[in-house]
DNA sequence: AGTCACCTGATT
DNA sequence: AATCAGGTGACT
């Protein structure tokens, strides 16, 4: 479910839950993607650690642990990070929990085993971030700075803003709804969108992500869409119909009145 | 720059 | 049975 929006809400609620609790003990039940690679070692670099801070970046939650390791975990498509009152509530796709000294756990849930969890060093963190785009909801993330990044590629709009070296935290619903409220077409070269176009969309990428945010975090379940998974639904704008499209192998919808100028 | 592989579950 | 899924890295 995670884009920027989902993963900020799991890290406020992380952020009410395990601030200064204690690790006890982790298990791993499925190893894929977990690192360190061995239950063994995870634990040897967990175990006996208070969490002291919890940071999201683009879509990473990094938990900070007491003596200077980092626990980091992307959600990927259908990750999920939480506490339970005890162990025996862990759902069926827990992948790791780690079992907090006060008898709670911390879940990394994840039925279709594409997330990641690993445990890394703070410069091993720090080269993670700085590998990242600016925070769309950040001080960094300005008009000026997305113009610039824009006009030195030529990607198709909305790869462009699902590329996390240039803004993080866009996926594939946010990208096109930002791209609907800027009224681009998603295939368009993005160093050939004009420059006031692309000040509308880093506008609408700030808002879209603000409202959501928000929506998200008050625990609106669903966010409402102007375009993601409405094919042939008549655009709210403009009445025409939504359509949908293949790019980079998963499906772009948008209103090809709204949005005109793919070349 | 484009396609695929990683996995599983829900939906058609 | 086939297609789709809100992500990303590793290939050609």
């Amino acid at each position: 479910m995670p884009e920027l929006p989902e993963v900020e809400a799991v890290c406020r609620e992380l952020r009410r839950q395990v601030l200064g609790a204690e690790i006890a003990r982790s298990r791993v039940f499925r190893r894929s993607g977990v690192r360190p690679a061995t239950p063994a070692l995870l634990a040897r670099r967990t175990r006996g650690r208070t969490i002291t801070a919890v940071d999201r970046r683009g879509k990473n939650i990094f938990l900070h642990l007491s003596g200077g390791t980092v626990l980091r975990v992307h959600l990927r498509m259908t990750g999920d990070l939480r506490v339970v009152g005890d162990a025996r509530l862990r759902p069926a796709a827990t992948r790791v929990s780690f079992e907090l000294n006060d008898g709670r756990s911390l879940i990394f849930e994840d039925p279709r085993a594409l997330g990641v969890l690993d445990v890394l060093s703070l410069p091993e963190a720090a080269t993670m971030m700085a590998a990242l785009g600016p925070e769309p909801l950040g001080e960094e993330f300005t008009a000026g700075s997305f113009v610039m990044s824009a006009q030195r590629s030529r990607k198709p709009a909305k790869l462009f803003l699902m590329d996390q070296s240039h803004v993080a935290g866009l996926g594939n619903i946010y990208a096109a709804e930002a791209l609907f409220r800027a009224r681009v077409h998603p295939a368009r070269p993005m160093n050939r969108v004009f420059r006031s176009k692309l000040v509308a969309l880093h506008a609408a990428i700030v808002e879209v992500l603000r409202e959501a945010v928000e929506a998200v975090c008050e625990g609106a379940d669903d966010f409402p869409r102007q375009v993601y998974g409405r094919e042939d639904q008549p655009c709210f704008r403009c009445g025409a119909r939504i359509r949908r499209m293949p790019q980079g192998g998963r499906s772009t919808y948008f209103c090809p009145h709204c949005q005109k100028g793919s070349a």
